[in-house]
DNA sequence: CTTGAAAAGAACTGCCT
DNA sequence: AGGCAGTTCTTTTCAAG
């Protein structure tokens, strides 16, 4: 397990952030932009930094709706959950697949453009998915993320 | 409302799973490097890329709990959706919150150390956030990000 | 582990097709 | 809008404290 150093705990808030700022800004000051490097380098090798990534806006590129699924299964052997999956996989408006314990089995992020363009893909796509049971909805109307603890 | 080039789609897909690409690498020999790079620019002066950020790795950070609550609120005014808000603000451990409409009214992505740290959380943060009526819980297994349409 | 400098690479700009 | 070339900034590497 990696325990960051104080100095790390910083540089990867920023990065959380805004992953374009460079080295440069990251040290304000308190430090040379070289050390900083090596540091974020040390926390990729270490694989505390798993990937680097672009978010969309995807309401300016026209998929106004977002949909979290609750979805359980009504057969849950292990061949069912790998034909979920592959089936799943297969869905290109599926943003996010989680496995999960407790009130459903899996969780799905689902884009849309609209609500009726949502509705196809829940009746052509989603209900007709291997081993489908019961599909809870919730439409996201905001969403804030945060840093989270480090 | 954005609609992109197919090239900005390659451009797009290319960059969700790897920001840290070059202009050069997205080119891959069909195009030169300044055309992509202007391509990119202009798709974050259209809003197209929200921002750009690190995932990190939790579980090797320490956070190998990921649990995802829904929320419903026992009173629902305006007054107590912000108060909900600001107070759910203060938890470091809740990384995302998301306002939703149907099964839920709140949703939220909750990291812990372990399950006990988890319960202390739940216990002593969650559970008395105002205007909190039931919470279901999901303990992730399993996490796929998938690049979605664009 | 940090510094400073030098080398390599990527991003931006103007001009041309 | 794509290509080319020059400028600037960032990342990377390395010797040294």
């Amino acid at each position: 397990m990696i325990r960051p150093h104080p100095l790390d705990r910083v540089i990867l808030r920023g990065l959380q952030e805004d992953a374009t700022q460079s080295a440069r800004k990251l040290a304000a000051g308190r430090l040379n932009s070289a050390a900083i490097q090596r540091r974020i380098q040390k926390l990729e090798e270490a694989g505390a930094i798993r990937s680097r990534r672009v978010i969309l806006d995807r309401e300016a590129l026209g998929f106004g709706v977002t949909v979290f699924l609750g979805v359980k299964l009504a057969t849950k052997g292990r061949v069912s959950l790998d034909d979920f999956e592959r089936a799943v996989a297969a869905i290109p408006e599926v943003q996010t697949v989680q496995h999960v314990l407790g009130v459903y089995d899996y969780r799905l992020r689902v884009v849309a453009r609209d609500l009726s363009d949502f509705e196809r893909v829940l009746r052509r796509r989603i209900m007709t998915l291997p081993g489908v049971g019961q599909v809870d909805a919730n439409v996201l109307l905001s969403e804030e993320r945060r840093p989270g603890p480090i």
